[in-house]
DNA sequence: CAATCTTTTAAAAAATATTATAAAAGATTA
DNA sequence: TAATCTTTTATAATATTTTTTAAAAGATTG
């Protein structure tokens, strides 16, 4: 899918020169938007396009709205230049981030600003049109309240878990009602296109773009959550495989002898090393009298879930810290044969378990040292995220704006 | 590295419609390279360049002597077309195979045509300048032999096993001994370029370009001799990660408790399969009395190796399948491990062990049936190689052209 | 088999983009 | 502080590319 502008004027000029134009216009417009703010001669130099044909493309685009006169800037030693920038209001993109009991609804303009933000604790994901609409019912909420009309919005970007076929649409885990996909159905239903992914691989955009992978070509990020999601960079963009399906981490065959999986395989890392088998194991030694910081909630008739597990993480509880060490040994395996693959780059965990810090990057970076081919690993940098919750979330704003 | 044709006249224009002109041109060569010949139409309608630039850009090229005019063709219901063809003989490319024990010399001309092949077996792979100054001298004989001048070389790929940097011409593995790297060497030896990569890497190539990969764009290749290679094609591109050292199948780790691996760690997948595991099984079983094809060549005094030990399986020895079916067993673990990360739409196997074909194809099937998730499996296609032994050769030839 | 339709190429006219030049505005420096 | 140098923008001249139109060569069809 290509998204376009909704140009209020007309481009002038034959179809084959309209569509050359459309392109000139576009990499300006690339520019801006990867810039903030150039002149014009700026823009001739990236753009490789004539002064005067940039500056009368400038002008179009002044003329259609897209662009904002910045007034005059400084001066490096001549005449001062005239400063441009993406009109943010021109249009907006609005981003929603479904998780299994939490949503997030945010709104952007073209400067990649967080309008507004919206988040619904305990809205509990489940396969219904009820949902669907009550969704539906909560963006035209938020557009109304911003007073942003649906023609001033671009597109919708989509995070959520499963497996996702993005070229079409569909999701086939969750909200599967809809013969022609959720993203038809969410298009049709709101009227404006809507463009749909994974949320590993939204993580992996929103790192991209606004993260620590930004700038970098080859990145893998990691979902650690109750589950394992992998978002795979490649080549400076997002990998998605012949079906959509690549960066099944999770699901990777660690222990041929090992547990039954919720997939139906045996063996898969997920069986071994996941927040779930993390707070399984914790609670289950909790029972049994094990004395951590966690005890009290017991005792409280709190639920000892991740979050709560996290929690006692970063305030040092010894129990849990060990726990997550031996599921780190695990992960850091998973983490080798990624790395031999693949050799990238960085290698950046997001998610709940993200938010623990140097208590899972020390563990696995041992596990590295031992397992992994030194000349391969040591170039391979491991760090948690620092968009963290938000990653997935900036990422859909990313999937909209590459399309453009 | 970007490779340019040696222009015999020289481009007019200023600096920047030179340059425009060199990217117009390059984009009619290419077109004519992958397709053959074509007419002055087909290629204003595939270059979207108009129909009286294309003539004169054409007319150009066979001032130079890049294009060859090959005369009228048939109607389709008006005027005759004009077509053109790449002048096969503008210039060559030299292609060399390094192998541990076999050298392959390939002169290709600009139509990809075998202008002449030359292997040396027993030549055995050493790190001197001996065997480099040896290397040149076979080329040099052959250029001499084809009456090529160095001129009319357009450059040369090699492909070699090991750690290789692509990118800056460096051998790490083998022939490490110039400090500037192995193509840097042999480049100044020559007198035209050198590109270097490694051999699963240029097998991948060349089932891309003239194998069972071809249009396709996620491609897994697999090298089976005596070690397991692996070449990864991704978005239709050879992906090398951040080092150029993607791919290291045979080291990912697959047993932490396993066996000591050559490369210092343990339980490298190549220490359970390979060709040389397989060889030692059969050696070691034949020693204790198995009956099997094998057995009469430690009478007859001759070595089993992996050749050998292959042929036996064509020929229906059980033993050897059997062992075979034992060794795809973790072959195929492996490959769910790839598949699930990547979701690629096709796993060729090439080398040594790909000559087996069914018998090594079916075994791993069913290990993907077991392990695999289907959904994601399903649509990946395992096959033998085509090219089998001339892979990696053609893949050079691909590697040098894609500089172009 | 002649009239008509297609496809390809060529040439002229029109549109578009670039280069060169000039002018404006400010920094630098003697 | 005036002269010179830089940087940016505007304009005119030049070059390039495309569109349009025409012509050539063969296929199709009544």
């Amino acid at each position: 899918m290509r998204l376009e502008f909704k140009y209020e004027k007309e481009i002038e000029g034959t179809a084959n020169a309209r569509s050359r134009k459309q392109k000139q216009y576009r990499k300006i417009v690339s520019f801006l938007y990867d810039n903030g703010n150039a002149s014009i001669a700026e823009i001739v130099k990236f753009s490789k396009i004539s002064q005067p044909l940039v500056a009368s493309l400038v002008e179009d685009l002044l003329v259609f709205g897209i662009l904002l006169d910045n007034g005059v800037g400084e001066s490096i030693g001549g005449r001062r230049p005239n400063i441009f920038c993406i009109n943010p209001e021109y249009q907006f993109v609005v981003g929603i981030d479904i998780n299994l009991h939490t949503l997030t609804i945010a709104l952007f303009d073209l400067s990649n600003k967080l309008v507004s933000r919206v988040e619904y604790k305990n809205f509990d994901l489940e396969n219904s049109l009820g949902y669907a609409d009550e969704l539906v019912n909560k963006i035209n909420d938020l557009l109304r309240k911003k007073k942003v009309p649906v023609t001033k919005v671009l597109a919708m970007g989509v995070s959520i878990p499963g497996l996702i076929d993005a070229k079409n649409g569909i999701s086939f885990t969750h909200l599967t009602f809809h013969k022609d996909g959720l993203a038809a159905f969410l298009s049709a239903k709101l009227g404006f296109s809507v463009v749909l992914d994974n949320d590993a691989r939204m993580m992996a955009l929103g790192e991209k773009a606004f993260g620590k992978a930004k700038g970098k070509k080859d990145v893998l990020c990691l979902n650690l959550s109750n589950g394992i999601g992998l978002g795979i960079i490649l080549n400076g963009k997002l990998y998605s495989g012949k079906n959509g399906f690549a960066g099944e981490f999770g699901h990777i065959l660690i222990d041929p002898d090992g547990d039954l999986c919720y997939c139906g395989k045996i063996g898969c890392l997920e069986t071994l090393t996941s927040g779930t088998i993390l707070v399984r194991k914790i609670r289950e030694a909790i029972d049994n009298g094990q004395p951590s910081l966690l005890s009290k909630y017991k005792g409280e008739g709190k639920k000892i879930d991740l979050r709560a597990v996290v929690d006692a993480i970063i305030k040092g509880d010894q129990f849990a810290i060990d726990q997550l060490n031996k599921m780190s040994e695990y992960l850091g395996r998973g983490l080798v044969t990624l790395i031999h693959l693949l050799n990238p780059e960085m290698i950046i965990f997001g998610g709940r378990l993200a938010h623990t810090g140097k208590y899972i990057v020390n563990p696995v970076n041992m596990v590295l040292n031992k397992y992994a081919m030194d000349r391969i690993s040591s170039e391979t940098e491991v760090v948690c995220s620092d968009l963290l919750d938000d990653a997935a979330l900036m990422g859909t704003l990313s999937n909209v704006m590459k399309d453009i």
